[in-house]
DNA sequence: CTGAAAGCGCTTACAG
DNA sequence: CTGAAAGCGCTTACAG
């Protein structure tokens, strides 16, 4: 019945050794130290005998490090945010820290809470999708040389970390892709959004449009509608915008409304109009037809983060690492003119 | 420049009033502990002003309470999985909590890790769908009154709380779906799995069977294979039962690695084969012909979860909660017999 | 090679 | 109504 839990203290009764001893020989520290081999040995069997668990709260207080990676998302329910999560997840795990998470749905109030939430946990490091009206958060952090990288989008002109996505290359890619296969009246269905990713995946489109001599169709919307609005509202679009021989949708969750908008029209694809996405979706790959989309490299991501972001925390590195990967397209049939 | 960030000494040498009011003030007990009204306005004045922020890790640390709950899942990436913990963490998050996270895989050395570096943390509260490998963990938890509850599945003739699906009776109704169909030779692929949930829907799937006196076809495979590989022996299921009508998967990674499958043989649905997937996915409804699927209450799941945690967390109740919950099964064209 | 002691920044029982 | 002081369980500079 004796289920007490010990402290360095009652270890260092026990044994009759110093808690600077134990502590020494628990964190590693035993040869830089120069403590004996004999007590090391002995405290080390003691430890694993009473089953002694070091107190991890009094440990972050004391040192300040928490061991836990801040990570802010937009929506862990998207497939592109909860696979990277898992990805970062695992390597994070590897080296012994863990994930404190949030979703911010793109509200700034709800990002802001969420910082100061985690600035608050003075979190050893962060990963962070950023949003409008955080940036000051961030900049605070990063004044305080907290290892922290931006993904999937940045700030402009900032001197943060980043790791993001060719977005203006991979949208212009797209048009040509719908161009190259036949597609002239190419519509593009997006967010209404000031954020980096979003306004250079609407730049990629407009510029090919213009190389191309076309005529661009955009529809905005607002990011928080429900899916049925979406839908409804890309109904409308596609009703209106007769002339249309193709849709761009500018994430995976659009085209995902989008294919129901189409079903509900009956229009066939790609004969009465070619669809491509921007981000993958494993519905894409089962759809009949299959639906063409841009892939994110959601492996070199989570791998770049990662390595940036422990190259931070242990070395405490400074260098500016400001990464822009590549897309790549998977055609499929939902983009091939009949 | 002066950028020192404050603690409770600090403002108290400088408002000269004791730490003690101070720290009642802050944390809500001016009344209670009947601190004037005068000297909580001055220090609530000059904490606005100064921007003072207690640190979260020194008040962990003393009061061994941390504001985090636990949540272990299956696998993050999972569109199960993540749109609870979306759910989840919307919920937590309304009541001061926050949510540190992992992925298990299934694999017991990863939970029980998990499991222990969660415990070494000291969080508040648990969520958690266990894996094999870390009952003694759980019931250590129980044991010691640590907040606790289990989803998707739960250790049978336990003491835990727990909010699962009626995975048997889904099980069940899903044969019978395909029964009233005109489905006559239905198999059931499966994840080899000694867990209660994937237990209870072979059960399911077995007493329907006997019941409607039709003969059995089950294959089992591993959890922790790639996808190709999956695909790979549904394939070879399917190649080597010209028999089978209609085809049950277990969950939706199953019935998407099936979807492929089929793809892959040519076979037409539901012509040649009916299907019909054990959790949903948005991969089903945009499918051609639309999969008709078992849906989990996921909101109904999320709160009954939150509910039961933080009734634990805040008034102690020592209430056991087992609850299971109803399945809905959507019924769509891939499981309407010609 | 080893240990006594200070201190991290809070909260709270106790005293007045 | 308010404050002095102990203590949570570690880590580490310092001394020997």
């Amino acid at each position: 019945m004796k289920k007490k839990t010990y402290t360095l203290a009652d270890l260092a009764k026990k044994l009759n050794v110093s808690a600077t001893s134990i502590s020494f020989i628990l964190n590693g520290k035993a040869e830089e130290k120069r403590i004996s081999a004999d007590l090391k040995e002995k405290v080390l069997r003691f430890v694993e005998e009473v089953n002694y668990k070091p107190n991890l709260l009094a440990r972050s207080f004391r040192t300040g490090k928490t061991n836990i990676i801040g990570l802010m998302v937009e929506d862990i329910s998207n497939s592109f945010f909860s696979k990277l999560a898992r990805l970062i997840e695992e390597k994070a795990n590897q080296y012994g820290y863990k994930i404190l998470y949030g979703s911010t749905g793109n509200v700034p109030d709800k990002a802001k809470e969420l910082m100061q939430m985690f600035i608050d946990r003075r979190l050893d490091g962060y990963i962070i999708a950023p949003t409008e009206g955080i940036r000051d958060e961030i900049d605070q952090l990063v004044n305080s040389h907290v290892p922290l990288v931006l993904f999937d989008r940045h700030y402009e002109s900032s001197q943060h970390d980043y790791v993001v996505l060719d977005n203006y290359q991979c949208a212009f890619n797209a048009v040509k892709h719908l161009v190259d296969n036949g597609f002239k009246e190419i519509g593009f269905v997006t967010i209404n959004s000031v954020q980096q990713q979003m306004q250079q995946r609407l730049a990629g489109y407009q510029a090919a449009i213009e190389a191309y001599g076309l005529k661009p169709y955009i529809k905005l919307m607002a990011y928080n509608l429900e899916d049925a609005k979406k839908c409804k509202l890309i109904v409308d679009f596609l009703k209106k915008s007769k002339q249309l021989d193709a849709v761009f949708f500018s994430t995976n969750y659009l085209s995902i409304n989008g294919l129901r908008a189409i079903k509900e029209l009956g229009l066939a694809i790609p004969k009465d109009l070619g669809v491509l996405s921007f981000d993958d979706h494993v519905a894409f790959e089962l759809h009949n037809p299959t639906i063409t989309a841009i892939a994110q490299p959601i492996d070199q991501m989570a791998d770049q983060l990662i390595k940036i972001l422990l190259a931070k925390l242990s070395v405490n590195e400074e260098h500016l690492h400001q990464i822009t990967l590549p897309g790549t397209l998977i055609s499929r049939n939902s983009s091939l003119k009949q």
